[in-house]
DNA sequence: TGTACATCAGTGAACGCGCGTTCACTGATGTAC
DNA sequence: TGTACATCAGTGAACGCGCGTTCACTGATGTAC
């Protein structure tokens, strides 16, 4: 990402993709409003005719992030949607699809500890995405009996957790911790089990 | 934990509190050595008499907390014996009652990307502890009939995953995760529905 | 089409800061006789 | 019991470093006439 002359051009953009670079691989502590400069080919001064500062700039990452991930479940809730059980399952696999193929977002969002508070655009953009979730979920909680139905928002936070869980430990360079199998994998069995103990699935394999 | 005289009497252990505390609450990448010292009320440069530095100092804080997470694990696996359900599920209560009581040991073990090959100490401390879970899934495995029997370790992976998620999304004060229901039965409903799945609980709650 | 000028997006030097680490040192403690 | 001395566990000053941020500046671009 070299500029050409005085003028860079897209300064802005080139910014967060070096901040999601570095953040990806150092994690959001260890990235630094300098070296994201330095990847641009630009003074750290610089950064600041299109940033507040160093958090401003982490916040934009996550940003994209939670407007990329809301589309993501969107559109796999959707493709699911006719069956509340298949696109409650499809929200599942785009949770993993998401964290695998942009995982500086990702940590930019869950990792970093920006507030989803901090502006209205990043509220919105979250609660955008977690919505999905949940309403998923909402609709496959139709299929159990009322007397024995869970709150969706138990469920929902099930996978969620599970989901986030099989990304942490077993997605990403865990220390030591060499994956059995592949995230994928481990995270369609669980879930699978998982719908099976609430009766969505026939009980045999 | 202010020393006394010249000699502060215990501070290889005051270190390691002072490290505990601040990686607590700061993550640890916000930890620092001199604050560490500040909060022993000690130069910087005494830490050096009982470390070989920053990372060798958070190594211990980890290394403690696999030695407690160990005995909690057979503890509660112990306690839970006879039966290979109820010992299964106490080891994942034991794994969050551990990381809720000892959150700083939790995020120097899990978080702070101290690798569990660092010292033939660390890595018997951590191999002892995730044994415990295994050992507990693969009896449990037993029970299943062997042609629809999992192998051990993916389920094991599938609780541990969810505990973790648990831990990091609810648990803690992650960004603007209101928890809506306490973290423990978030668990322990998880973990319910999921071993229904498994066969390993009537399909009837 | 050319020129004057406003606006924009960078520079580069400087700041104060806290960090991790080193070093020669010194005060306190423990031990041998 | 007293004294000499070794060992231990701290001090405090210094180092070089990279950081985030500020400031007056300047080069490039766009626009009005």
């Amino acid at each position: 990402m070299a500029k050409q002359g005085y003028h860079h051009g897209n300064l802005r953009e080139a910014l967060v993709l070096g901040c999601l670079r570095l953040i990806e691989d150092k994690g959001p502590t260890g990235f630094s409003l300098s070296e994201a400069a330095r990847e641009a080919g630009v003074t750290p001064a610089a950064v600041y005719r299109h940033f507040e500062g160093r958090e401003d700039l982490i916040a934009e990452a996550a940003l994209q992030g939670y407007e990329i991930f809301a589309d993501l479940m969107e559109h796999a809730y959707d493709a699911g949607k006719p069956s509340p059980l298949a696109a409650f399952e499809a929200t599942g696999r785009a949770y993993l699809a998401f964290a695998s193929r942009f995982p500086g977002h990702y940590v930019a969002m869950f990792e970093s500890g920006i507030s989803i508070q901090r502006t209205p655009d990043l509220h919105r953009a979250a609660t955008r995405a977690l919505g999905v979730m949940e309403k998923a979920a909402t609709e496959l909680a139709q299929q159990i009996p009322p007397e024995k139905r869970p709150p969706p928002q138990m469920f929902s936070a099930h996978i969620w957790a599970m989901s986030h869980g099989v990304v942490e430990l077993f997605a990403r360079g865990s220390p030591g911790t060499k994956s059995p199998f592949p995230p994928e994998d481990l995270l369609e069995t669980g879930i699978g089990i998982y719908l099976r103990g609430l009766g969505l699935i026939a009980p045999d394999r």
